[in-house]
RNA sequence: GGCUUCCUAGCUCAAUGGUAGAGCAGCUGACUCUUAAUCAGUAGGUUCGGGGUUCGAGUCCCCGGGGAGCCA
């Protein structure tokens, strides 16, 4: 049996349910109304409209009846709103709808009953009457109804409310009142259009939960899924609250070039691009490192950058090709200062975030034995930014977990053979013995407690060609890295700024690089320069702000704390 | 990169190797206080793509694409 001929007409070509929109979009530009509406004043924000709700008023009305006394003044306060429509109930001569803006999240307080909670798109409330919500397992969301009544509505409102679609943006005036069911409601005098939407919605109870979906389309995502939303918002937050922090403290912000003619400040494979003007490659930044140091040589005190960096390396829960790191400089600091500014700020955000109701976070100000804590769940873990950060020593976090001493090299290398890592470089040459410790180190990382954050902290010169050593041992540099949750949040040094042996440390770096990595790692002869111009002694931090906010949002990928992650085109 | 696993209607999901289904969304109709509204009716498919085994493949095998998890 053969299926019909497909018909060949362009029209038939669209899809089937958005072939019907684009049809609802014609019946409204029938009724003389704009599809795609226009600029709008007066509109006030979903959880604004609700809140102007007046219960005295709403009584003086229903208390006149039907048929109003002639001195009767209706005192229910007017609103004018915007939504996408969520849930769409025709009754015939009254329609009901639900709409959500971007104040629909979280709801702020769970103790105030359940009577009020919006639905649609995946996020229901516990169901029957009468029952406290639950907000384990759901994320209930502010939605407003509205109701659009015949005989109420100006035209053409009503004729509009039977064409509208779920995902149609609207916009709606009227008083505002609560149903016998006691649901705050817009009882719509005058509906108008602001866009229609030619894409058919999530399903309306279960939602987008397609992770793949999530990503590609995070437009959906974002306004069917209210604790996506919640996160993004609370993201926006902390990085608005990270800058305060930094300028609080003298710290200005700078930009320097993404675009470098050398990957300079990390060990990581550049992305290579090309400058058709000047006719030569460049290097999308690895990091921002050596520009912001240039920037003290020049006589700015501190300085701080929100720096997009560029990575050409694996793709996991915790790598994006693209991340945010804030990078800072402050003169006349040193790594132990850089400690304390890590610490303070993360613990002002996890303060932030401990401020946020449910049900995005449970976190808790109860510290442990009594002391002042501050808990942030992130997965299974409850990570305490309440108590002082641990601090360990890199050569005392690998003896507890190795058994051995970094200076035992006989031990160091029979290790690393037992464990399948390598002991010499690709040339065949034997690996310096601090390269195998290094490699040997993940395994101690491993050990660190990931519910609470840990300082470790003086690393081994050879590993910091970036870093001052110690006075007092010239064998450690002044370097910390910050573990929360497993994983490496920060990293800090006490800069170096002697020129002669910063570029003994670039030639000794230079001398041990394979053929592939000199093709982006050169001499950077213009930042000796600058340290021979002289640069303050300084302290400099980065902070991996993306694994920050995972731990901070508790989100286990990193795809999930940013908007739109690098995915495979289809 | 290796192993495991997933991909079926717009969405969320079913379907011992034996006629591809449900709920929601859609469409038609009824309904002026609904709450995931309800009721009656109706339409909707390249089962990710390609190949193979089989009388017969959504299901088994191979190749490819995309996602997720674990490992390196």
């Amino acid at each position: 049996m053969n299926a019909p001929p497909p018909d060949e007409s362009p029209e038939q070509s669209v899809h089937r349910l958005e072939a019907q929109r684009r049809a609802n979009r014609d019946a409204i530009a029938a009724l003389g109304l704009d599809p795609y509406g226009g600029r709008t004043t007066g509109l006030r924000t979903i959880a604004e409209a609700r809140s102007k709700y007046d219960e005295e008023a709403n009584a003086a009305h229903q208390a006149a009846g039907k048929t109003p006394p002639e001195e009767y003044v209706d005192r229910r306060p007017v609103v004018k709103a915007a939504g996408r429509i969520v849930l769409k109930r025709d009754g015939g001569k009254l329609i009901w709808m639900q709409i959500r803006d971007w104040t629909s999240g979280p709801r702020p307080d769970p103790t105030s009953g359940g009577d009020e909670l919006g639905r649609g798109f995946g996020h229901g409330a516990a169901s029957g009457s009468g029952a406290p919500p639950d907000f384990s397992s759901c994320a209930p969301v502010l939605d407003l109804q509205i109701a659009v009544s015949l005989a109420d509505v100006a035209a053409p409102g009503f004729e509009l409310a039977k064409a509208l679609d779920l995902g149609d943006l609207i916009i709606v005036s009227g008083p505002i009142m609560k149903t016998k069911a006691g649901e705050v409601t817009i009882w719509a005098s005058r509906l108008e259009m602001a866009c229609k939407s030619l894409a058919p919605p999530p399903e309306k109870w279960k939602g987008l939960s397609d992770v793949e979906t999530r990503y590609r389309r995070r437009y959906v995502d974002l306004y069917a899924n209210p604790e996506t939303m919640a996160a993004f918002m609370l993201r926006s937050r902390l990085a608005s609250l990270i800058r305060r922090f930094l300028e609080k403290r003298g710290f200005i912000e700078v930009e320097t070039p993404t675009l470098q003619t050398q990957a300079g400040g990390a060990a990581a494979k550049p992305f290579e691009t090309h400058l058709n003007a000047l006719g030569i490659d460049l290097f999308m930044r690895i990091a921002p490192e050596l520009f912001l140091k240039r920037l003290l040589v020049g006589g700015m005190p501190r300085v701080f950058e929100w720096s997009r960096n560029f990575r050409n390396e694996g793709m996991d829960k915790s790598h994006n090709p693209e991340f945010s790191m804030v990078e800072l400089y402050e003169a006349f600091g040193d790594y132990s200062t850089m400690m304390e500014l890590t610490e303070s700020l993360f613990r002002e955000c996890a303060r932030e975030v401990a401020s946020q109701k449910p049900p995005l976070k449970e976190s808790s100000t109860e510290g442990a034995d009594g002391r002042a804590g501050l808990k942030i769940p992130f997965g299974d873990l409850s990570i305490d930014y309440g108590q002082p950060f641990l601090r360990v020593t890199y050569s005392e976090l690998f003896e507890r977990a190795l058994g051995f001493p970094i200076t035992d090299s006989a031990r160091v290398a029979q290790e690393a053979k037992r464990r399948g890592l390598p002991v010499a470089s690709k040339t065949g040459t034997p690996l310096d013995p601090i390269l195998i410790v290094n490699e040997l180190f993940d395994i101690a990382e491993e050990t660190i407690d990931p519910s609470r954050p840990t300082f470790v902290l003086d690393y081994p010169t050879p590993l910091c060609p970036l870093t001052r050593p110690k006075k007092s041992n010239p064998a450690v540099a002044e370097r910390f890295e910050l573990f929360v949750g497993g994983m490496e949040m920060a990293n800090a040094y006490t800069e170096l700024n002697d020129p002669d042996i910063q570029e003994g440390k670039f030639r000794e770096q230079l001398a041990g690089i394979d053929e592939e990595e000199s093709t982006f790692r050169n001499f950077d002869e213009d930042f000796i320069y600058a340290l021979k111009v002289g640069m303050p002694p300084a302290g400099g931090l980065g902070i991996g702000i993306d694994r920050m906010m995972m731990v901070m949002l508790n989100q286990r990928t990193i795809r999930d704390v940013i908007l739109f992650p690098m995915m495979r085109p289809v």
